[in-house]
DNA sequence: CTGAAAGCGCTTACAG
DNA sequence: CTGAAAGCGCTTACAG
């Protein structure tokens, strides 16, 4: 009924338990034949060693905790994705975590996963630094952050994208199709710097295409009316293109210009920050600045190893570390002397929600 | 550096490790000013009891798995993000894993998640019962199924949607709008019979309304390429109309269609299964069939903890049971003498994607 | 090549 | 009201 244990394995191999423990990691002197023999009977037994108690002695889980703050995001899915897989491919497992943007839980999840001892912890954090999160990083605990950062918590190495060369070719773009006067909504700037920097991005680059008057911002607070209403301001000051800075944002949008019959490529052109599927196929498909995720997911995979001192990593799993490699292929890392710090280029897709005024 | 232990507590606060773990787990009888004080220190140490310690004496540890086929895939966040509401209300953390659609990854997560001694699983399972899978049921631990079942495992409870009301509206829409020539692809069969069951329900629908030559049945492998493939073989034979059993295939073939310049509203009707996100934003705004993933979300929840031999459930998290009453509003709960299967009805959302021929 | 022993961090009777 | 001891399932020196 409960789980076969270490001795179990022992007992029907005939052996000591430290034979089996053994023979089941690879240590020590232990003959070919007896070393299959225990695997085999392992296996037989349907035997999963107690990752609790074995990490009570080599403080080594093998897993990585993740947490987003909403997986019913496609962005946050999407990445959360691509961080298991690359971890997976490294002999981690991931254990994912969903806060639903409600910070208060956000300190409860992380607790458990410290209970669990997991070897790091990767965070999308939300709002200011929590006070799990500081103790975390106080004691010590392998943590990153991605995609977003954390007010105060400056010493987290932080991988994120940098706005600046997809707004930058967003903008132009709009600027040479005619556009004189454009919107920008930045989202719940309160839940994250990074919704802030985008709107100070745009600020600046819009600064040198359009003049003052022309150029019309607004924050929401993530729910719809907040939504709505950032829209109007946008359409009521006659803007001919809006840039989103937060997604959920965007697709709220979109259902509210199709309830008012609204065609968004006539009355508005629009773009998004978050490249998900979603946006490809609407009508007209939607331009987006991409924070290219799979580079991201692949660089937090490698940025939580490189924290993790190392073990024997030759482990269960399908353990080959491509991973290493791909990652070379990054764009811009940034190493300051206080941090580390990677940033990923965004780059602007063009799409159907852009036309010429 | 390393995490806070229960002695270092119990050193600050001058106190036996019993105490300690007394005081922080309202057992034996304590002091309440003790208590307290006890309370007061571990949370100066950003003490986190060790999980796998505790579970080594407990056997509990206040942790569900869930296992899905790809978290990207909108409708399983969804869900997941669900049921872990759910379960985080009834004070239980959930720890999710993606399996990537592949089968090989499947065994290698739920061992990972049975080393973490957690609680109970809820899988959404991919082909048939895998070496794990089994060896999880025989042996008693907490298991259900959501959403999909696996062959051979008939044992473990199941929380499902019946495809029969939503088919049976969706299939009268059709007909009583004119369409004579209806067409069903119905995904990858392999991967579940929760598919086939789709593709069943449709024939046996259909066969009642329409003429047998004038029904249409193509399977895909989820792929691009079969997906192509099954779409010409509808509009070859011209139909009409065609559902979708699995949305990953309608993604697909949305996109496949605005590449070749059709507009689905006008050259086909289309319906899918699947209620999400996407498919409501589209343009035309996609008719679907919906799972009721609230209830489902709720139910499963639900089923896990019915499993788990009760423990004082007066635990840490705000452990307030709505979950109970609400699961309670659900329409069809199916006890067979050999299963616990629970069905959850489809319903029929209509929207403009489906026209009058 | 293999076994006995110590100890990781906890909880739970059991004494006091 | 509180402490000493046993033991959960492991791994790791250390003897043999």
């Amino acid at each position: 009924m409960p789980y076969a244990t270490i001795r179990d394995v022992a007992e029907r191999a005939g052996l000591s338990i430290a034979a089996v423990s053994q023979s089941l990691n690879g240590k020590g002197r232990i003959s070919l034949s007896t070393r299959e023999k225990v695997l085999k009977i392992a296996e037989e037994l349907n035997y999963v060693p107690d990752s609790g108690a074995r990490a009570m002695r080599t403080s080594h889980t093998g897993t990585i905790g993740l947490l987003v703050p909403d997986i019913r995001n496609a962005y946050f899915a999407d990445l959360a994705y691509r961080i298991q897989d690359a971890l997976f491919q490294a002999g981690y497992s991931t254990l994912i975590v969903t806060a639903s943007e409600q910070v208060n839980r956000q300190d409860a999840l992380l607790k458990n996963l410290l209970a669990q001892r997991i070897d790091g912890v990767i965070v999308i954090p939300q709002g200011k630094g929590s006070r799990t999160l500081h103790a975390m990083a106080d004691r010590g605990t392998p943590l990153i952050f991605v995609d977003r950062n954390a007010e105060g918590m400056s010493r987290v190495p932080l991988i994120d994208s940098d706005p600046f060369p997809g707004m930058q070719e967003a903008l132009h773009e709009l600027a040479s199709l005619g556009h004189r006067r454009v919107g920008f909504i930045s989202g719940p700037l309160r839940k994250s710097p990074t919704l802030a920097e985008r709107e100070f991005v745009f600020r600046r680059i819009a600064a040198d295409l359009f003049e003052a008057d022309n150029i019309v911002v607004a924050s929401t607070h993530g729910d719809r009316s907040s939504c709505e209403k950032a829209l109007r301001t946008v359409m009521d000051r006659s803007c001919t293109a809006v840039i989103f800075g937060y997604s959920p944002d965007t697709v709220q949008a979109i259902d509210i210009l199709r309830e008012r019959k609204l065609r968004p490529e006539h009355d508005l052109s629009i773009i998004s920050f978050d490249d998900i599927k979603l946006f490809e196929l609407l009508t007209p498909s939607l331009s987006v600045i991409s924070q290219q995720l799979d580079k991201m997911g692949l660089i937090a995979a490698q940025g939580i190893l490189d924290l993790i001192p190392q073990q024997s990593n030759s482990d269960d799993n399908n353990a080959s570390t491509g991973t290493d490699a791909d990652a070379k292929s990054v764009d811009a890392v940034v190493h300051s002397s206080t941090r580390l710090h990677t940033r990923i280029p965004t780059v602007f897709i063009r799409r159907d929600s852009v036309r010429t005024v």
